[in-house]
DNA sequence: TCGAAATGAGAGCACTGCTCTCGATCTGTT
DNA sequence: AACAGATCGAGAGCAGTGCTCTCATTTCGA
């Protein structure tokens, strides 16, 4: 054991852990899921690249962890925009440009959500379900009062046919939305997650697009009028 | 040098680099480009994992090679499927479905070019932009083609400063489109790989739409309508 | 024919995740 | 208070990675 830092063995097992969680969120948004490294980590921590197992299990653990949060912490801002927002309309936009401001200020963390997957990584649907549903179910919300202030559309058999299971995960219980509406929601997010996988990962050069934010306001614009008018 | 495998000094320059792509292509089809090793590849030619060194600067360059080739790949897919297909709408769905079936063969690959990037390494724009604009290029055609078709949208300035730059790309010279147009193109386009990546990296769960296809369908349709409709 | 270029092998460096052992410390019970 | 058992940290070690360097051999051109 080495014969300074003091203060090692005086930190409880709680202090050890919240520290991991904070040296691991800090080294995810500086290096991205691939950088991550537990034995980067353990020097940071000025501990041996062993003893570091006692309290994570494994990366793929760490991982889990990261995810949980990352979902947890793009949720909370998205509920905290939205809060004061009324309205079908107003509660999509709002939603919609406060997934993309905390994209663009955490690219690492969205990368880890909404990328490719972690290869050889299988995220445990138990733990990421809950938190990885909490944004897509204000949309769908959103969505259902629509519904209820409007007449039905007329029924479309493809669209039954093609998403009549989604609403019935149990994260979305309660929530009565037609078929037709459902494949329009999907497909807003869908539009919503494209844009801003495209701005943060600049999968169309540094420089193409002048005006992000702009274009970004517009595809707005495009995703309400998916859910909205016909 | 080994006793045995006799052929491997025969094999010219030129065999051998064509059996390193070949080698490279089927470990990032089968293990995604994470799993990229040039050490097992060098194992599995019967070469010393210096000697691969001969033949690739670096694994860096072996990910260009390879995002160039998936690029290829896909362009050529979707070519073949659309060449028989005449007008915008049938063009437009005919680009859709074949990015889509090209997507579900090779998840590995589209991974590679539409998910996040790999970290640390940066793509040489010279290299990788003529192969990886072919597909949309085709879109944008599609869309000229509709321009001239039809009179022009009303001016919109908040378009005009969002998108105006991206039509100045060398790739596109010669196609002519309003902003307007552009930016519902480009949300088309995004809407579609949105759709695409959410099926093929499974961001809903494995079993949550029923019918993912059918699901395509109605996205493809709500697709077309962004860029035909108003 | 002879010298230079090309090529492959092997050792080595720094890094990764993870396991095992061993000693030291801390803690709960008698 | 003393002892036993749980806890914890360190270090060595294994198998893997990208990449570099040296050295011997083969090949090829002048």
């Amino acid at each position: 054991m080495s014969i300074d830092a003091p203060g090692i063995r005086a930190r409880n097992r709680a202090a050890l852990e919240a520290e991991i969680k904070e040296v691991a969120s800090r080294h995810l948004a500086r290096d991205g899921a691939a950088g991550l490294s537990l034995r980067a980590m353990a020097r940071e921590m000025k501990l041996s690249s062993s003893a570091i197992y006692r309290y994570v299990a494994s990366r793929d653990e760490l991982l889990t962890m990261l995810i949980v949060d990352a979902y947890d912490s793009l949720a909370d801002a998205v509920e905290a925009d939205v809060a004061s927002v009324t309205g079908t309309g107003p509660r999509f936009r709002a939603i919609a440009h406060s997934m993309h401001a905390w994209a663009l200020a955490h690219p690492h963390e969205y990368a880890l959500l909404y990328g490719s997957p972690v290869p050889g990584y299988h995220a445990p649907a138990q733990q990421t379900n809950p938190p990885g549903t909490r944004v897509v179910h204000h949309l769908m919300e959103a969505l259902s009062a629509l519904a209820t202030e409007r007449s039905r559309p007329t029924p479309d058999a493809r669209a039954h046919v093609a998403v009549a299971s989604v609403m019935d995960e149990p994260e979305f219980a309660g929530v009565e939305i037609p078929p037709e509406l459902v494949a329009r929601g999907l497909a807003s997010w869908n539009l919503l997650l494209g844009a801003i996988s495209s701005e943060v990962f600049e999968q169309m050069g540094p420089d193409t697009v002048s005006d992000p934010g702009a274009l970004f306001d517009l595809t707005v614009d495009l995703a309400l009028g998916l859910v909205m008018g016909d």
